[in-house]
DNA sequence: GATGAATGAGTCTTCATTCAT
DNA sequence: AATGAATGAAGACTCATTCAT
């Protein structure tokens, strides 16, 4: 009766335990058998839901950004707060500090080394990005529209955000020269800050 | 009798090899015929300099990043022009134009996803990034002490620049939405425009 | 409640889309999904008539050799007609030029390779063989026995059109050395007119 | 020292398995590892020699072909006896008596199969057999040339001889009806003699 | 120092067969 | 009767590493 959902649900079991061997072993390192493991199924199976080992990294990667967008649905769709608040909220929400967060960057730097490697995935980090700048910029322009932030060029700010937070967070998940989670935090609400519009002056 | 140099020159062909194999395939997908070939010797050889496949890596990666400080030296050493000057153009010295930076930013990005899985190459990696955060620090810190920058964290000064560097260069890199090397250039130098010291008013 | 003759035509339906299939691929080349695609079933429904995929195989052969026999029936029944006729008519329903009995013979001529390694599809061979041979056998006594043909070794002169048109429609198969379905006809002619006796001289 | 005969060796060997492989199990039941154990060497050194499994079929059929032509060198070389005793010698020679005539004979109906559904290997068919064939249709020429023989179509007299010796020796190797390898040489032989040129009635 | 043939373990992928529904 | 998801064994192919020369 249940039928219908069986596959769609088998595929995204299997493309979740993808993501997790990818964060694990990387793109290259990842073996079909590691995923069919840890999804609990035989290894004949993936090749039943996925014609090819890279078509199945390829739909893990677009599974992990869509459940890492999902994730943050509720901060996009703030209307009420402050600019600076939903801003610094996002960011937060970044920091590579629960598993589930840390794995989802884990992925996301992967698919930037498979990506300089294989045109195809270069469109899939493409659309991807494409699709997270777009709400960035969105915030940034409606919170200008309020007032609550400076005027300026919203494309350029929010390329300066996501640059820093990607940059940032690499060294934090490396743990390189003391970057910590909470310096990606600060530095990137200092950025934030600059944003603001100005109180006047009396 | 001199025969030494012979072994040196060897080993650093090779690693250079490893390393434009490295930026084409990636870390994972590095063969060692592979790196044999470019360099113009069998793959026994390479046995002969390197005691295995992840020992040749690491080698590689860490020669990537002493070539790429060395190409820098001037910059760094440049003790007269104004800091302003100096931080702008090492930026534009990591712009992603030539073949040569190129490959270096991928190796650099390979680095990043290749030491999450590695604790040895995230000790490879801490310390290329501190020797390279310390250069940047320290240009940063003498601007302050000339006064031709403001005073402020020099440390998270540093990071800023250095993350947002990182992070837009990867976007440059896979020219995701638009993300081009002029762009990265005029963002990080709207950062150290930012950093100047204000000029006071009379 | 007649429904003996569904199981029956279903079976008859997975046979012929089984030589289809053979034809196409191969015998070691069928697939057991391939063939249920071809006849428009499930592939577990094939083993349900099928025990085994070389069961499949043993009954699509005979079905393939029992089709072709039935395709001749109006030529070997022929009584009033010539013996050089009839004999030249059945060649010349050989000729591998409509679909049908191309792939007739594809599939023929892989039963040759596969019965030569495996001793029960050299049974269905040998029965299917001899039942050939018998029929043209058939036909060459008659036509001596009605004065229309020479006399002679029945047997040795039916193995001799018999061997010639294998021989030669496998060359017409592979287009080899510019052999057609023409010269095929042309020279299994030349044999059976040598097989006429000769008119005497008055 | 003996160095550069070792490839060229090392090949011939593992072409030579790869024949009698597939006169055993057939070329889709050809395993890659059961002509490396029949070589006496490990399955990876096959890929060493053969790009593919498909290249090293493809080779293992030219290499049967080759070396049943030079086989029958002599015979075909052969200038001072009856073209009638020449070609009954030649095909005598095909007779599958002995073991390295019968794997030749399987190998060259494997290919029969194989070349049906891969035009490289219709290529390679094509090449061994119009290389058979002209040498056939010389022996002819020459006899008609020099009286031993009745002139005429030496083309379709020379198709007749090899479409009948394939046909007839693929049932003498299946056993089929009762046929042999003496009857072959026997229906052969007829054909043979009806080539003769008649001796003039006085 | 250098070669490259050889090894063999490892991994993707295919597919006959089963079985719950 | 019929489906098609699931299994798991089998096999082609790759490649780091070794070693005789």
């Amino acid at each position: 009766m249940a039928r219908p959902s069986v596959e769609a649900e088998r595929r995204d079991q299997i493309m979740r335990s993808a993501c997790k061997v990818i964060a694990t072993r990387g793109v290259l390192g990842l073996r079909v058998s590691d995923v069919a493991r840890d999804a609990g199924v035989s290894p004949g199976i993936v090749h039943y839901y996925f014609d090819s080992k890279l078509e199945l990294i390829r739909a893990a990667f677009e599974n992990n950004f869509d459940r890492s967008l999902d994730r943050r649905a509720v901060i996009f769709d703030n209307r009420s707060d402050h600019a600076v608040e939903v801003l610094t909220a996002l960011v937060d929400s970044y920091s590579p500090v629960d598993e589930e967060t840390i794995e989802a960057w884990h992925v996301w730097i992967e698919l930037w080394a498979a990506a300089l490697q294989d045109d195809e995935l270069k469109l899939v980090h493409d659309r991807a990005y494409s699709r997270w700048a777009e709400r960035i910029e969105g915030l940034i322009i409606a919170g200008q529209a309020r007032g609550e932030l400076a005027p300026g060029d919203s494309t350029a700010l929010a390329h300066h955000l996501m640059g820093l937070l990607d940059g940032l967070s690499v060294q934090a998940l490396l743990g390189s020269h003391g970057m910590t989670a909470t310096k990606v935090q600060s530095i990137c609400a200092s950025l934030i800050a600059s944003m603001r519009e100005p109180v006047e002056a009396v």
